[in-house]
DNA sequence: CGTCTATTTGAATGTACTCAAAAGCGGTGG
DNA sequence: CCACCGCTTTTGAGTACATTCAAATAGACG
């Protein structure tokens, strides 16, 4: 079996026990997206039509403000998926861009071929609920974080949460991600002399 | 059937149907709670067993940083779900406290008898999925107004998403939500001034 | 009523932003 | 392979949004 159905089938089988007929019928459902750095998978304003599951690379969700400025909701890097869930389940155009941060790959399934496989295998249910579960919970201690840390302390929290992602990512990104200005997050970083 | 069963009931089949043996087996595993104003459903340490489904009155969880302040993550009014699904599902202390805002009812199920339901009648999974699906919305939402937005715009999201509850809420709470202090809530609401 | 908490108001302060410009860095094409 | 272009990062000065601390006032509850 390629690698990119080998790491989909590990991520579902930390959840769910499936047989080898279902295996196939699941994998059957994707299809093998590449991307080139800074390749979009789907622009602001669209319908998003499925979810991905990256298995090379970093993709990266975000929003643009009324004043230009992108704050990013979510890096997907191998192993994670991304998709933009208010434009998926809503049926209504995307407030989310996603991109790729670096060349990527990815496996792609259709919002139809979800609701086929929750049909066919229920038992999807469980994965992807325990899924959204963890992914609830990480964004529940983000939005905690940016209540009640500076700066400096989100940012701390970011390199400890994410600490390979901190070295593969222009300075950039993260402040898009920590809600910070680049220009504040370059001061921050000069000026490692601090207290409290 | 009384109130409290009534409304849960309703709120299930939203998203599943249930034949009646379902309905009481399901209802069965509920036990109804009764809080006054500002008590406590679980403090913050404790480990949390359950989670509850509010049928009157509102309830709170919140966190209480290193300065002693608190930054509400939920508020819970009548045919919400509360709990600290981190405590929850990995049964290690919770950082959150839940009380009530006002006396309340709620009907409580344990997490062992979520399992027990998930195992009896696999369709909740899909229940469940779909709700988290909608929780994680909300939450990725009221993530990109903190970081895109001033204490005053956030301010008039708020009132936009819970018109209801701006009028039944201490003004310190609404802060201890949107991100700022009550005294600077207080300044912005008696200073209308305001363009842009 | 009296107490406790929430709200208001003001002055001083701080964290983070804006705007601007220079410097660094990486990729691409000649 | 080097030069150039565009984007990221750095640095600085000025500013703004929001906090802190303090004290007065108002409301709610028993």
């Amino acid at each position: 079996m390629e690698k990119h159905h080998e790491l989909l089938l590990q991520h579902v089988q930390r959840n769910i026990s499936l047989d080898p007929g279902e295996e196939t019928f699941f994998l059957g459902l994707f299809q093998l997206k590449k991307l080139k750095a800074r390749q979009f998978l789907y622009y602001e304003g669209e319908l998003h039509k499925g979810q991905a599951f990256v298995t090379s690379g970093c993709l990266r969700s975000y929003a643009t403000d009324q004043n230009g400025f992108e704050h990013i909701l979510q890096f997907a890097p191998k192993g994670w998926w991304i998709t933009d869930m208010q434009s998926l389940t809503g049926q209504q155009p995307g407030k989310l861009s996603i991109d790729a941060v670096e060349a990527s790959e990815l496996l792609f399934i259709s919002r139809a071929d979800m609701e086929l496989l929750y049909e066919r295998i229920p038992r999807f249910e469980r994965h992807f609920r325990l899924l959204l579960e963890r992914s609830l919970i990480t964004y529940q201690n983000r939005l905690l974080d940016n209540l009640s840390l500076t700066a400096r302390e989100r940012y701390a929290s970011f390199c400890r949460r994410y600490p390979s992602l901190i070295q593969s990512l222009p300075q950039k990104q993260v402040a898009a991600y920590i809600g910070v200005t680049p220009e504040f997050l370059s001061k921050m970083l000069n000026q490692p002399r601090h207290q409290k």
